[in-house]
DNA sequence: TTATTTTATTAGGCAAGGCTAATTTATATA
DNA sequence: TATATAAATTAGCCTTGCCTAATAAAATAA
């Protein structure tokens, strides 16, 4: 008996990534309202999964009382994240994709089933430890690299950093950051926060100087001044975003 | 309005996909019978489906008169078979996949859905014209390269011909290939034939002398004998199967 | 050309994964 | 604490894609 011993439905599949996202990497519990609303479907149907989960064991859950992980719950969930994350890698990489453009075919790339797939795409790729987007690629054996990342809005005044992912990632917001031309890797000085509305004035080493909202910077994921300016755990050497 | 107005399901994939290529690429009437056999379902659940087609525009279908494609099903149909032999390409030539097993794994990824897909794919693989059992590909335009390719049995006693793909390709087929060390490219003599019951003593270039039963040399695709060994309208140069 | 066999179609159901509306539990507020 | 609000659950339906059994139509054989 394998690990992952009967494969799981694409809709099964995203219920369990959706959980482990929310719940914060699948360690706090969370309400079927809270996963409705990621999976864009209603709560009537996530009571209806989530009966399904538990009896193929993947999830505790008990009424009224919120949802977690099992331990296998948690291993499928972690593989169908390196699926995304790997694939991701491949479409910007490879395919020349952009940024704003990989997530939603990822997300279906993610479902194709093969026990070598995975791992063979790691190899091709060269073990890529970051997706596109700054976030860590779960190893074969569900590791994840930790990544020491904060938020834009969070660093001190004059104060450098380097983009490392992004905390949103709707299209719109990709968009905008390609229009700024900020991309993993790019170099921010933060010049100056503005205390009425939170907005920041930034730097950015090729462009010039612009002013953001509070909701960008919120936003926007970056190696913090402290640590050695971030190169060391991107696997991405700095580039534009196509 | 594009050319794929709104796209299919993989079941209705999996249906313009059979219908191409069981009525000699789509210009055949079939039956609904011999769907059913190559989907390995009930010729009942084929009727209902034939039904959403013919309302979709995608199949011609007079009951108890046979199924062909439309001229719009026939572009989807082509493009599901594009999808499925670029992914083939992909995964021997990057994933080291084997012969024998791009197959299954592709039948899941020709369903990924993405406009410049397949283009993509097609531009980073080197626009391969063959797959890696020797069909060609069809173009972003839906043109194949033809193929001047004949069963290894109707090759004449003394001649030498290049493997260029199988008729059958079932993994037992496939995996008795691998162990004789015959792949694409693989140059084979025809020693002889015997009367008997039809099988053929072949020389293989790398290894040695064997015979193989009729039914094998009914599978095997050659570059006749006639035409200069084939190289040519290979994408791919000689190799063994892994 | 009639009888038999094979193929195709229809009728009626089922499971998965959704939905809406009604009901029950929790939570928050007065 | 009693009441109002919000969240969770259940009941009852729907569509897709499949199935079996019954029926109709074609093809074949006598
Ligand atoms: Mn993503
Ligand atoms: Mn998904
Ligand atoms: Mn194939
Ligand atoms: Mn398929």
């Amino acid at each position: 008996m394998s690990i992952i011993s009967h494969s799981q439905t694409n809709s099964e599949e995203n219920y369990l990534k959706v959980i482990y996202h929310l719940g914060n990497e699948g360690k706090t519990k969370i309400s079927p309202t809270s996963i409705s609303e990621a999976l864009n479907n209603n709560p009537a149907s996530v009571v209806d999964m989530l009966k399904k989960l538990v009896d193929k064991k993947l999830i505790q859950y008990e009424k009224s009382k919120g949802v977690r992980l099992t331990g296998k719950g948690m291993k499928i969930a972690l593989l169908i994240v390196r699926r995304h994350r790997l694939w991701e890698v491949f479409l910007l990489e490879k395919l020349e994709y952009s940024w704003d453009e990989v997530h939603e075919i990822a997300e279906q790339l993610e479902h194709v089933h093969n026990p070598e797939l995975a791992d063979r795409l790691d190899k091709f790729l060269g073990f890529p430890q970051y997706d596109p987007h700054g976030d860590p690629i779960p190893t074969a054996s569900g590791e994840m690299a930790d990544i020491h990342k904060t938020i834009l809005s969070e660093v001190a005044e004059g104060k450098a950093c380097q983009v490392v992912g992004v905390k949103d990632t709707s299209s719109s917001f990709l968009q905008y950051l390609k229009k700024l031309d900020i991309g993993i890797g790019t170099k921010i000085t933060l010049v100056e926060k503005i205390p009425f509305d939170g907005s920041v004035i930034i730097s950015i080493k090729s462009g010039g100087k612009t002013t953001v909202s509070k909701m960008f910077a919120d936003n926007l994921l970056v190696a913090p001044p402290s640590l050695p300016q971030g190169e060391e755990h991107l696997h991405y050497s700095p580039r534009k975003i196509k």
